[in-house]
RNA sequence: GGGCAGGUGCCCGAGUGGCUAAAGGGGACAGACUGUAAAUCUGUUGGCUUCGGUCUUCGAAGGUUCGAAUCCUUCCCUGCCCA
C-alpha cells in the first residue's frame, strides 16, 4: 500500500486532480477536508458529487451527521479503522484535503489523550465565558509556566485546562513524551510509504476560481442547505461557523445584506486560502507542483514504481 | 447663485492647538496551532536609520503661533437642502 497526499489551498483543483490520479493509477480517494466529512454540508464544502464518487471509490466523505461533530482524533481513528479493516481499499490511497491539521494527524499521528467527559468541557467553557480569559489563563500558567498558549486564545486555554483537570497533565508534557517515546504514538503514524504533493495557483487566478465557485454554490442552493439545518435545530452546530456557512447564517439572521453575501463569502474564502498556505508552507517535505498534468503524473509514477 | 455638512494613512473612521506618524475597525502581509482547525489566536502595516533619531504626511496654497490634522484667508472637490 502506498499513499499520495494532495494538499494546498482550497479552490485549486485538488479534488479534480485526485480523481485523475485515482483513475489513472487505479487507486481510491480519501477525504482529508474538515468540512467534507459532514453529510449535510455538501454544497458549501464543494464535496465531490455523486457522478464523481461513482467513478472511483471515495472514503470518509459525507458520513457525519449533525449534531455530531468531528475531531482530528476521531478522524484519525476512522482512518485507521478503514485501512485496517477494509479489504477493498486499493493502492494508492489518494488523500486529498486542505486541512493541514488533519493531514498532519494522518501522517504523523496524534499523541493520545483519553476522552474527557462532556460535563467538564461544558463547565470550563462556562467558567471562561463568565470570569474571562484572565482567570483561566492564570490557572493554566501556574500549572504550566512553559505554556505557549496566548492569553486571548480562549479555545486553547480551555482545552489545556480540560487536560489539566481531568488528568493532571500539561499539554507540553504530552508533546514532549510523544517526542521522546516514539512508540506510544508510532502506531498512529501513516504505516506505509507516501508522498505529499502541494497544489497552488497564482493568487489572481485563485481569486477568480473562488469567485466562480461561490457563485456556483449560491446557485446550487447553499442558502437552502443552511436554512434546512437551522430549521432542524442545528444553528449552533460547530461546522456551520465555517467559511460560506457562517456568512449564510449571518445573512439569514439579517446581519448581512443579500448584495454583500457573495462578496463576503469570497473574502472569507480568500482568507482561508491564505491560512492554508501558511500552514503548508512550513512543511518542507511537500513537493509543490504546478497543475501541470505530465509533471505530476511522472512524479507519481516514479513514486509508485519504487519498491 | 444661496444655506448647511464634509474632504484624515490602502479603505472606513476618531481626533478639533503640543502627550499625534495620528485612536478604533476593515483589508493586506507575516506567523502560531494535538480532539471546533473552513475553527481559534498573535504580530506588522509612511520613508530612511549607526535604532538615539530624522524626513515627508491629515483636499490645495498662503497666514497666525514657540508649536497646527486641529485656528484664520482664499481656492478646489463631494453630499444634502433652498433658488
Amino acid at each position: 500500500m502506498k499513499a499520495i497526499f494532495i494538499v494546498g489551498p482550497t479552490a485549486t483543483g485538488k479534488s479534480h486532480l485526485a480523481l485523475t490520479l485515482a483513475k489513472k493509477f487505479n487507486g481510491c480517494i480519501i477525504n482529508c477536508d474538515s468540512i467534507q466529512f459532514y453529510n449535510k454540508l455538501k454544497i458549501g464544502s464543494a464535496a465531490p458529487d455523486q457522478a464523481e464518487m461513482n467513478q472511483v471509490p471515495h472514503y470518509l466523505y459525507s458520513y457525519v451527521n449533525p449534531p455530531q461533530e468531528m475531531t482530528a482524533g476521531q478522524f484519525l481513528r476512522d482512518f485507521h479503522d478503514l485501512i485496517e479493516n477494509n479489504k477493498d481499499l486499493k493502492s494508492p490511497l489518494i488523500i486529498v484535503g486542505g486541512t493541514g491539521f488533519y493531514v498532519q494527524a494522518l501522517e504523523k499521528g496524534m499523541f493520545n489523550v483519553p476522552e474527557i467527559n462532556r460535563e467538564l468541557k461544558i463547565q470550563i467553557e462556562a467558567e471562561i465565558k463568565e470570569y474571562g480569559n484572565e482567570k483561566a489563563f492564570k490557572e493554566l500558567i501556574e500549572f504550566d509556566p512553559e505554556t505557549k498558549i496566548h492569553i486571548n486564545d480562549a479555545y486553547r486555554i480551555g482545552r489545556a485546562l480540560e487536560v489539566k483537570r481531568a488528568f493532571n497533565l500539561k499539554m507540553s508534557e504530552l508533546k514532549m513524551q510523544a517526542l521522546l517515546n516514539e512508540d506510544t504514538d508510532n502506531k498512529f503514524k501513516l504505516p506505509f510509504p507516501f508522498i505529499k504533493i502541494g497544489i497552488d495557483l497564482d493568487r489572481e487566478i485563485l481569486k477568480q476560481n473562488i469567485a466562480s465557485r461561490t457563485k456556483m454554490m449560491l446557485k446550487n442552493g447553499l442558502i437552502d442547505e443552511v436554512k434546512s439545518l437551522i430549521d432542524e435545530g442545528h444553528a449552533d452546530w460547530a461546522p456551520l461557523s465555517s467559511v460560506g456557512y457562517f456568512e449564510v447564517k449571518e445573512f439569514l439572521a439579517g446581519r448581512i445584506d443579500k448584495v454583500d453575501l457573495e462578496d463576503q463569502i469570497n473574502l472569507s474564502t480568500r482568507q482561508l486560502t491564505k491560512k492554508q498556505r501558511t500552514w503548508f508552507k512550513r512543511d518542507l517535505e511537500i513537493s509543490w507542483l504546478k497543475s501541470n498534468q505530465t509533471e505530476i503524473l511522472n512524479f507519481v509514477e516514479e513514486f509508485l514504481q519504487e519498491s
